[in-house]
RNA sequence: CGGGGCGUAGCGCAGCCUGGUAGCGCGCCUGCCUUGGGCGCAGGAAGUCGGAGGUUCGAAUCCUCUCGCCCCGACCA
């Protein structure tokens, strides 16, 4: 993988497309540790605008950080039935500590989600439904056991945010878990520019130990399904798992509604398959690592004037607020450089050289379209500015048309079976786990939820003819 | 866990069949040169050949065992 060599495209091999240019953009590579990553500065960045981001949303909501332990008693997880049964094929165990072997009873998972260690502190928190709601986010690192990862897209351990509220009543809760659905879509659509559906997603596919889950789910470049972002009504399994609860305004204890919710890095994966092309990384400007790179055009003298102008424009878009970089490296070309910055996509670059400095203008490239503006220099940082928002438009239309031309309504099994690789196909499906899982294994369609604003409508289910309450998301799936 | 592939310089690979001085491209370092789409020239540094055992005068190469990673399927955000 010689550095000037182009990348497969995303038409030969997908995978192959995506594996390589996570890796030659500078944004993760593999660690000695199997299924693990190293996330690279470059991907970092586009994680901590994407915290950032987030963050500030929770705050807005009420919501407060908290961190709790990596290491969860073996025992707590055993509490919850469904939660253990779900998560236990992919737990990592802790067994000898201090060089000791830590007696049965006594051992620790590494954290695969936190609502049993949360519920142990909650159920010490809340004595009142004065004490109600509590609204705790945790930013942290977990651990499954994957049989196979993918960079990440499915990694051993990632990063992601979990949040965990507890509320007095059911209606509460279900107003919580559906807010803070909402937030991720208005994040994914406004900030990544991945349009996503909204919905709930089927019994099979709920989290262990949830009564509903939602889901935001995008469609990614390939037309398979990737789901993004999930948000649980957990009702009162784990406070009575923990026996979380308060009195009430009526003075009996009842069990705390409990929500919990959470993306991960896996939405870099996501940012990266919706909008990236064959010549690397596209990012939406609003989460890019930079946004734009000056490059200096230019030797000798003449490439010192034209550095100073360069370092002053540079220093007036910061001042505006952009996440700027100017390359003065004069070892490489332009030419190299903008095979470079394409890859690791930076949003736009500003060329400046000597006969730019002479008309006093400067040339800007958008990452996404590729097409070369000449800008007078007063103008530059205002320009750069407003080619980056609409560059942020663009991309949330183009890949809702692209969503929106391989979505499909299907009325027969075998229309189904000869679309299960165009997209999302809206069909009737008689809600039985068993017809579910007979439509996955014959298709390799997956049910991904059900659209919220998708009008339900009764109807016949396309593989059974039962009856079906409404039409329901399918798709091939990561 | 099944199937496949790969471990030789930072990266990508050749060499192995037929045992005998460790090679190529890119990158890196020094100098000169060049700069508007992957510049050029000259010199240079860099490798316990994944690991262990064995065969042999001699092993990257042959034999045995082993470890790791990647890809494809079954589980999953």
């Amino acid at each position: 993988m010689a550095s000037n060599e182009k990348l497969p495209t995303r038409e030969q091999d997908f995978n192959e497309w995506y594996v390589q240019l996570v890796q030659r953009a500078k944004l993760a590579d593999y660690s000695d540790v199997k299924g693990c990553m190293v996330i690279l500065p470059n991907g970092y960045a586009i994680w901590e605008n994407i915290q950032k981001t987030l963050d500030g949303m929770f705050k807005e909501t009420g919501h407060q950080n908290a961190y709790f332990p990596v290491l969860i008693p073996e025992r707590y997880l055993q509490l919850e039935k469904e939660h253990v049964e779900g998560f236990n094929p992919q737990l990592a165990i802790v067994s000898v500590a201090g060089g000791k072997p830590l007696p049965e009873g006594e051992r620790y998972v590494i954290r695969p989600t936190s609502e049993t260690i949360i519920n142990a502190s909650f159920s010490k928190w809340v004595q009142s439904y004065r004490d109600l709601p509590v609204l705790i986010n945790q930013w942290a690192n977990v651990m499954r056991w994957e049989m196979r990862t993918r960079l990440f897209l499915r990694t051993t351990e990632f990063l992601w945010q979990e949040g965990h509220t507890c509320h007095e009543t059911e209606a509460e809760a279900e107003e919580e878990t559906r807010r803070m659905l909402e937030c991720y879509r208005v994040f994914a659509e406004d900030y990544m520019a991945m349009p996503v559906i909204t919905g709930r997603k089927t019994d099979s596919e709920k989290f262990a130990g949830a009564d509903r889950t939602y889901s935001i789910e995008a469609m990614m470049q390939d037309k398979k399904a990737l789901q993004a972002g999930t948000s649980h009504m957990l009702g009162q399994n784990f406070a009575k798992a923990f026996k979380t609860q308060f009195q009430g305004r009526d003075g009996q204890q009842h069990f705390v509604w409990q929500t919990s919710w959470g993306v991960s890095t896996r939405l870099i994966g996501a940012l990266i398959m919706t909008h990236s092309d064959d010549a690397g990384l596209v990012a939406p400007p609003r989460l890019a690592a930079t946004q734009v790179v000056l490059i200096i055009i230019g030797k000798g003298e003449e490439r010192a004037a034209v550095k100073a102008k360069a370092v002053a424009l540079a220093a007036d878009m910061k001042k505006k607020g952009l996440r700027v970089k100017v390359d003065d490296d004069d070892s490489k070309g332009p030419g190299f450089k903008y095979y470079e910055y394409e890859l690791q996509g930076v949003c736009m670059r500003l060329e400046l050289g000597p006969k730019d400095l002479a008309k006093d203008q400067c040339v800007l490239v958008r990452r996404d379209d590729k097409q070369k503006v000449f800008v007078p220099l007063p103008e530059a940082v205002e320009k750069s500015a407003a080619m980056l928002e609409q560059m942020q438009k663009d991309l949330f239309t183009k890949a809702k048309a692209f969503r929106d031309a391989r979505t499909f309504e299907v009325n027969s099994y075998e229309e189904m079976k000869a679309k299960a690789d165009d997209g999302f196909l809206l069909a009737h499906w008689d809600g039985s786990p068993e017809t579910e899982k007979r439509i996955k294994e014959e298709t390799g369609l997956t049910t991904r939820n059900r659209p919220f604003d998708l009008k339900q409508e009764p109807g016949k289910c396309v593989l059974t003819g039962k009856d079906s309450p409404g039409r329901i998301v399918f798709s091939k799936a990561y």
